[in-house]
DNA sequence: ATAGTGTAGTTGTCTATACAACTTGTAAAC
DNA sequence: GTTTACAAGTTGTATAGACAACTACACTAT
């Protein structure tokens, strides 16, 4: 504590990093056990296992009791991706969101739809379709079917004032989310939505979100290539 | 640990967890500070602490100093991204890997690439252009520019044997990554060394990587959006 | 040679305690 | 009324010790 101003435990991860970093450590080598370190460093031992053990929950270390710790081989890199709702990522941004709702009604669930919800074929869910602007330049076209179970009165809500993402998150807390991110076209329809040509790639997100025991919702959100894209930025 | 296999800490976690699932809390809700858990569980303070201290990591819960716990506003869910090398990603999916390179050279940097890589502008630079293919079908198109600080041999690697990925990774350790995810028309070069319609969309994932001091490399990978996507799953 | 045993070393977890740093609300002083 | 001071409550960090679970290796007995 007294070097600088960081707790002694980040002095340590501080000083494997920059091993790794450096390369004095590549992955596979072994790094010191806890009681060298707690000797070089003068701390307790639970202090450095404090240290290795975050440094493990980040995926820079892989330890195995009895045996010692080895830098991790592939260094997986946690990159909060949030699910969070456009209204606010826009606001985020400083800019004006506004969104039109297309479609708003209760449908009968394909063989497809039916298994994504675990629901019964031919059973009742809810459907929308809306567009949401960003200073008036549509950003994303939202496609989300709903499980009434878990929000029983989805189509009452006014999403003049809320979103799906923002409703959903209030009565059904999420535990879990599946997500896959692919490049496509659009359909005439959502083309037509999103205002622009029908040979435009998109960026498409595909997601389903469960809480507790329900599937919740399944979503498919439309991007147009031109004036998005998902960024991210990973520091070890 | 006496009434099921887990450690305390985690039996605290998933108590809290259980809660933010079911919807007993709610995010902006305040937690039971650690007084009270450990009360309640008879545990330790380290013990409870260590599980808040998680929790907190892992972005369910908000903490502060001297005022408290509350359930975080956005649940963040870490997907650990790997930044992974696409010949053991093909392997793991059971089939053959294999590519072709195209091209492998010493090129002079233009305005854009320099200030990327952080070099003067005219500076050698190397540039590699490969294709990768799974079971023999096209997947990806990876294009890249690397710096010769970061790896002077770089046109003497064997690419039959390694990948780029694969050798940058030995010769300069990874410290930071950003990335950009987007749906874009491949070039008519691109179309053509992945055997697809230019009028395809492809994911293209631009990613530059850091190694220390040194921007290592800049790549651009294309994949053929019908064949291939990114897939995740948060667990919370 | 092989199988079994034991031991040293390593990480995983838990406890009880201590002090520091910070927030918040209340009470006192002005 | 306003400001200041204080106290209670909360989280952050660090320590010393203890035992458990496991691994790897050397050694012994067969």
């Amino acid at each position: 504590m007294s070097s600088t101003d960081l707790p002694a435990y980040e002095q340590v991860k501080a000083f494997i990093k920059a091993q790794i970093h450096s390369g004095a450590l590549r992955p596979g080598d072994a790094v010191p056990s806890e009681a060298a370190l707690q000797q070089q460093f003068g701390l307790s031992r639970m202090t450095v296992n404090r240290a290795m053990t975050e440094l493990a929950a980040e995926g820079l270390l892989t330890r195995m009791r009895g045996s010692g710790t080895v830098v991790a081989q592939w260094h997986r890199i946690s990159s909060t991706l949030a699910v969070r709702d456009i209204h606010e990522e826009v606001l985020e941004r400083g800019h004006r969101h506004s969104n039109k709702v297309l479609t708003l009604e209760a449908v009968k669930a394909d063989a497809a739809l039916a298994h994504t919800l675990g629901l019964r074929r031919g059973a009742r869910v809810f459907h929308s379709v809306m567009v949401h602007y960003e200073d008036g330049v549509a950003i994303q076209l939202e496609d989300r079917h709903v499980n009434p179970a878990a929000a029983p009165d989805y189509l009452q809500v006014d999403f003049a004032h809320t979103t799906p993402t923002q409703y959903l998150f209030q009565c059904a807390p999420l535990s879990e989310a599946r997500y896959s991110i692919e490049a496509a076209l659009p359909t005439a329809m959502e083309a037509a939505a999103l205002g622009i040509q029908g040979s435009q790639p998109c960026l498409v997100i595909t997601r389903c979100t469960i809480s507790g025991a329900h599937v919740a919702s399944q979503g498919r959100l439309v991007y147009p290539g031109m004036r998005y894209s998902l960024q991210g930025n990973f520091q070890l």
